[in-house]
DNA sequence: TGGTTTGAGTAGACCGGTCAGTCTAGTGGA
DNA sequence: TCCACTAGACTGACCGGTCTACTCAAACCA
């Protein structure tokens, strides 16, 4: 095994999240499919929320390094280094099945009932929206987007419409609400508001 | 007791399944909430999935009529209409407390886990999408909006870009995103693509 | 009209199964 | 030797769902 036990139940528990949201995944699930007794689970993670949480920064990581690549790519104009970003999302959605986003998912299901999860997403979300914000403003100095935009709020709803565009996918296991958001949004947004 | 039993257990489940989603929502706590005993739940429901398809028919009914309220007001533009409609729903959501919607929050819950659940869901959202496009065909043909656009695809967007900005909504407990998100596209929509 | 029947609806004890989490014993490499 | 880690039996609580007993008003009929 070349991946350690807690390395295991986290890569286990980004797809199994991803796809039975949180009530419906059981520890038993969990360690059926990835071989591991339950004492292990429990030396490495305090609980269950404990472990989900877990996989939440295990996925951030995995947003960051997607921010980085794209909005760092310097052979695109800033806007299109945002619409990039997306675009990589897309594709790792594919790769999962086109099961949305484990964020929108796990806020949906949770921020009725967990306000310790509802504000963990929420910051996710912020920290996302940030690193776009920042590039939307090159964009709009750059004269791509207009003066008179504000890259924080612009960056909140490419964000919103993305996550709305996604649940919709995940619905229809399909990418297509997610191109039609991205070709309607990013044209809006180089127009005057 | 004014209303009868099944009603009130349908009411309840609105706002319960609202909060609290399909997987945490027990049906003790309904039945103990509404003072009903098990003998009566299970006498008009023949399961607890029995159960919410019937809630959520209910919060269509409640859809339909604000999209009779909205799209059917003829002191408004046909544009205006459809934008009526997201505001009454942003109405809506905050007698609720910001909860955002049903539709999404069970959708996203549900529908890696529950084909009948989804399939349901996708086409509640279909339903409403179809009446918003109606609309919206009548904004095209008197130049609301290009005549290039397609009111079907139109009308699937804004509705995607609302469940996105209603999930965050939801996480803040704020309706700014959901006015945010009406002010870009519907100002967008009138512009050529 | 008055007595009987019937069944929709109420009431909650109870069922097997599964839940998250605990506990003790054992294992193997440093 | 020591301790991080593996291993899984076990716990009590709670899950959705079943079952039987009961209530009571309407339907029925002599």
């Amino acid at each position: 095994m070349a991946t350690t036990t807690r390395e295991r139940l986290l890569e286990a528990g980004l797809s199994l999240l991803l796809q039975h949201g949180y009530h419906d995944l059981g520890i038993q699930a969990l360690l059926k499919q990835t071989n591991t007794p339950k004492g292990s689970f429990y030396h490495y993670f305090s609980s269950k929320e404990d472990f989900a949480m877990q996989v939440i920064d295990r996925y951030m990581v995995e947003v960051h390094l997607g921010l980085d690549a794209s909005l760092g790519d310097l052979a695109l104009t800033p806007l299109g280094r945002a619409r990039r970003f997306f675009e990589l999302s897309r594709e790792k959605y594919r790769r999962d099945g086109y099961m949305g986003c484990m964020l929108g998912g796990l806020g949906q299901e949770l921020s009725g009932v967990n306000a310790t999860f509802a504000s963990r997403i929420e910051a996710c979300f912020s920290e996302i929206s940030g690193r776009i914000a920042d590039c939307l403003e090159e964009a709009r100095r750059r004269g791509e987007i207009p003066g008179e935009a504000d890259p924080r709020e612009l960056a909140n709803l490419l964000l919103n419409c993305w996550e709305g565009a996604a649940l919709r996918s995940r619905l229809l296991r399909d990418p297509a609400p997610l191109d039609r958001m991205l070709d309607f949004t990013f044209s809006a947004a180089t127009r005057a508001s």
